[in-house]
DNA sequence: AGCGCGTATGTTATAACATATCAATCCGAA
DNA sequence: TTCGGATTGATATGTTATAACATACGCGCT
């Protein structure tokens, strides 16, 4: 699975394309993305940057769609309990999903300079992480990988 | 390196050999383990659990050694940088260091029943993590790795 | 001793992140 | 069409973290 984020890409048929599988994907589950949601999903879109959940808010009270944290919050735990969108944990902060659709684990590396994030998958299960889990007799339900450095181009400019 | 937290243990002396490192890598570093760190270092080393800095806060304002957050968090600052503690991301908490002395990327497995952390090493950068990484071009500075599911003994007692 | 300097602490206030609660409303299924 | 679950609206509050500024302490220097 390739990373996306750092690559220049087409981003505005990278957003509905996004949409598209949301909106598919709540056809078949018998979830609903209503005008809130979808909003919310299309700004976290806009940028491949974790935004704060009260960044979100400000974006969605501009738009008079609710003004209170709770309408923020309320519309991302859909969209992550749906899998459009993840947790950054080192970040406090939240990220449309870029591989929507396939079943996968999230890792992400996180520029600390640009502060713009990628989405790789690593399925750290079946790794050494996985190794210590079973040494240990621990079963993982969730795993949490996030990377902080430098993106290529960050890393070119420091050069 | 094995992975420390659910085994039993002596613990004493877990926490007293933590300590005598800690004041060793201090003189040789020249830093110091002040009243207060030193008391914080303690508090996080009597469980092998993640304190919030103001549980941390709580503790220490009991022993009047500070009764404003920054005390806490400046304790927790100067231990995490100094590598005596590590901060857990997904709980917003912190927990000492089970594994002072040698040079370590630190991995957890959180127990989401019983609450307990046990610190593993899995040098996440040379696994897949490092390959997704280096293919993006992207230079890793610290990983966080953070697993949550069952321990051993919570899983037993589930089955 | 007295001074200068850097580290650590004390204290107030506030920023930033997140959830509890309860009432009102929407919307599909029976 | 009415019931019930899901969604939204609104107020309040809880939790985690830091900014900002003042003060105290340790230590080398003259």
């Amino acid at each position: 699975m390739t990373t996306i984020g750092f690559e220049p890409h087409d981003h505005s048929s990278c957003v509905a394309d996004t949409l598209h599988r949301a909106e598919a994907e709540c056809a078949k589950n018998g979830l609903r993305l209503t005008p809130v949601r979808r909003r919310a999903l299309e700004i976290l879109l806009a940028e491949h940057r974790a935004l704060g959940a009260y960044d979100l808010l400000a974006v969605l009270a501009e738009e008079g769609l609710g003004a209170q944290p709770p309408v923020a919050y309320r519309a991302l735990d859909f969209l992550v309990k749906a899998g459009f969108a993840h947790k950054i944990e080192a970040l406090n902060a939240y990220i449309a999903c870029a591989h929507l659709g396939t079943n996968h684990t999230p890792a992400f590396l996180i520029c600390r300079k640009c502060k713009s994030v990628a989405e790789a998958d690593t399925a750290p299960a079946q790794g050494r992480l996985g190794d210590a889990a079973r040494e240990a007799g621990f079963k993982i339900e969730r795993a949490v990988v996030e990377a902080e450095g430098l993106c290529p181009h960050c890393r070119d400019a420091a050069a």
